[in-house]
RNA sequence: GGGCCGCUAGCUCAGUGGUAGAGCACCUGGCUUUUAACCAGGGCGUCGAUGGUUCGAUCCCAUCGCGGCCCA
């Protein structure tokens, strides 16, 4: 190795090295006594003298992430992932022949180190060695220990990396962790029974987004991933599950942003004999319960903001959000009329210089409004709530005004967190509802909702009145972490390939 | 899809129209309780890719690739 520059020449020759002392280069396994995460909590309070007297022997493995050496003593720092313990290696304190492969250790390496435990004069937990045995080779350079990896995009392409040399790249998937274990022991806790619904369908349901499309070829069937489980969930309410959940993957074939991947998480629950405001209080409930679980208040730092997820949460109906916001940019009084006619509020549209896409119904065009005027300020959590009826295929009229469904938004952070509504069950209205959405999508629009005849006759079986809502984990998650990118919270988040 | 920004050593980053630098990492030597250990010495690059301008391009221009932010 004397003329070896190239640091993977270097580390690959040290393996070999490794061989030639007669050490297995990949052993099959490492019998450990303890994990360091274990040791750090068993003795993170106890002094040197304590340490002393009960002189405690471990046997533990991990990746060495620094190495100091002094010759004939040396510090390694060794990570399980989570925790890191500092090991001491003394040439007098353990075997020539473990003492020689020590030598031939790199930053990165897999190593066993079997030990008793001491503090050392600046009193720092350490692993005293008397056994070393190899476990595994890092055979390219890890980034520095000092900076970290910082370059965003070989975070999200080597997760891996980020997760060894990034000490805080694991808290958000920890937290996540928790925020999952938390929602789901919320929903057992009050008997909803989770469930799993198909991935693939034939009919991509129960959202207004555009689906990716696959082929399963012993049945010669396309199918979609779907876009919602929102469609099954309620065949099972059919089915006298009056309480159901779900938490799994949704796929919406659309644009990449901070806000989007096209994979994510989502819980949808449904709750029999109830409306969407049964599902307010309920929603109010679950998230401080979840923050609090996950994180340990229901208060969290987002950027600049703070947010409370504590209850009650704001409530504001989505014609008077878009109106006061509208009013307030335009020095004058808006009617809730001007938000019922297209004509009126594509004129008001204009007057905000909010664009339009030409085919928009009055309904998109007020959502439009929301979007540009009020979503980014709805920092505290707020429930948006009574959506025009003609974009909400799915959702059940308010009995005194049926140009309005009873559907609420939750946003938190300025995000969009989650979609609930009184499920729509009468089978001839839901009829008419998938048939204008049949027009909309002949006059171009992608995202209209598909007709569903095995859905209708569902409800001809009789869905009782029924509650359900949708909850975006991922972008949860992103409140919960002070993450401003979802792909900050998916562990590996769609990329475009690199062309080597 | 549009605008702006970035891409230089394993990592984090400087830099220049005259063939490239720092810190960490790496290699050699020293050091038996260190903490980003230290001291001395050393090596390390298709400057994202391809064209163009130029005597000469990592630098200027164009196109492309990947990423980030903002907008749609």
């Amino acid at each position: 190795m004397t003329n070896e520059t190239d640091q993977l020449a270097q580390r690959r020759s040290n393996m070999v090295e490794v061989g030639r002392l007669g050490r297995e280069l990949y052993p099959n396994s490492f019998p450990c006594t303890d994990t360091i995460a274990a040791l750090v909590e068993r003795h993170g309070n106890h002094s040197g003298d304590a340490l002393e007297a009960t002189k405690p022997n471990t046997t533990t493995a991990g990746r060495i992430l620094s190495i100091r050496s002094f010759g004939k003593a040396n510090f390694l720092v060794l990570s399980d992932g989570r925790v890191r313990i500092q090991v001491y290696v003394r040439k007098d304190g353990l075997s020539i022949d473990d003492f020689a492969l020590f030598k031939l250790l790199d930053f990165g390496d897999l190593i066993g180190v079997e030990g008793r435990l001491f503090r050392t004069r600046t009193d720092e937990l350490t692993i005293w060695a008397s056994r070393i045995e190899f476990l595994a080779k890092c055979l390219n350079p890890l980034p520095e220990k000092w900076h970290g990896l910082s370059d965003i995009e070989i975070r999200y392409r080597q997760r891996y990396l980020d997760l060894i040399v990034n000490p805080d790249a694991r808290r958000v998937f920890e937290v996540r962790s928790r925020v999952l274990e938390g929602l789901r022991n919320f929903m057992n806790a009050r008997q909803y029974l989770e469930v799993e619904t198909p991935m693939m369908q034939q009919i991509a349901g129960g959202a207004l987004a555009r689906p990716f499309r696959t082929h399963h070829n012993a049945l010669d069937l396309d199918l979609y991933l779907r876009i919602a489980p929102e469609l099954y969930l309620k065949r099972l309410v059919v089915g006298g599950i009056e309480r159901v959940y779900e938490i799994n993957r949704n796929f919406r074939n659309e644009g990449i942003s901070t806000q989007h991947n096209p994979e994510f998480t989502m819980l949808e629950f449904y709750q029999a004999f109830s409306d969407y405001r049964d599902l307010m209080g309920l929603t109010e409930q679950m998230l401080s319960e979840v923050a609090r679980h996950s994180t340990g208040s229901d208060k969290v730092s987002y950027g600049e903001h703070q947010i409370s997820f504590a209850p009650p949460y704001a409530r504001v109906a989505l014609r008077d959000a878009v109106r006061e916001a509208a009013s307030v940019r335009l020095g004058e009084p808006i009617q809730d009329g001007a938000l019922r006619v297209r004509e009126s509020a594509v004129d008001l549209a204009k007057r905000l210089d909010v664009d339009i896409s030409s085919g928009a119904t009055v309904g998109k065009v007020v959502l439009t409004l929301f979007e540009e005027l009020c979503e980014a300020a709805l920092i505290q959590p707020t429930f948006v709530h009574d959506y025009p009826t003609e974009i909400s295929p799915l959702s059940k009229q308010r009995p005194d005004d049926p140009e309005t469904v009873e559907r609420f938004e939750l946003y938190a952070g300025g995000l969009e967190i989650a979609n609930a509504f009184s499920e729509l069950n009468d089978p001839a209205e839901q009829r008419r509802r998938f048939e204008a959405q049949r027009e909309d999508r002949q006059q171009g629009d992608l995202e209209a909702h598909a007709m569903d005849e095995d859905y209708l006759r569902a409800l001809e079986y009789g869905l009782p009145p029924t509650a359900g809502e949708g909850l975006g984990i991922d972008r949860l998650v992103m409140l919960l972490t002070d993450s401003h990118s979802i792909r900050d919270v998916i562990l590996f988040p769609l990329m475009r390939p690199r062309r080597e």
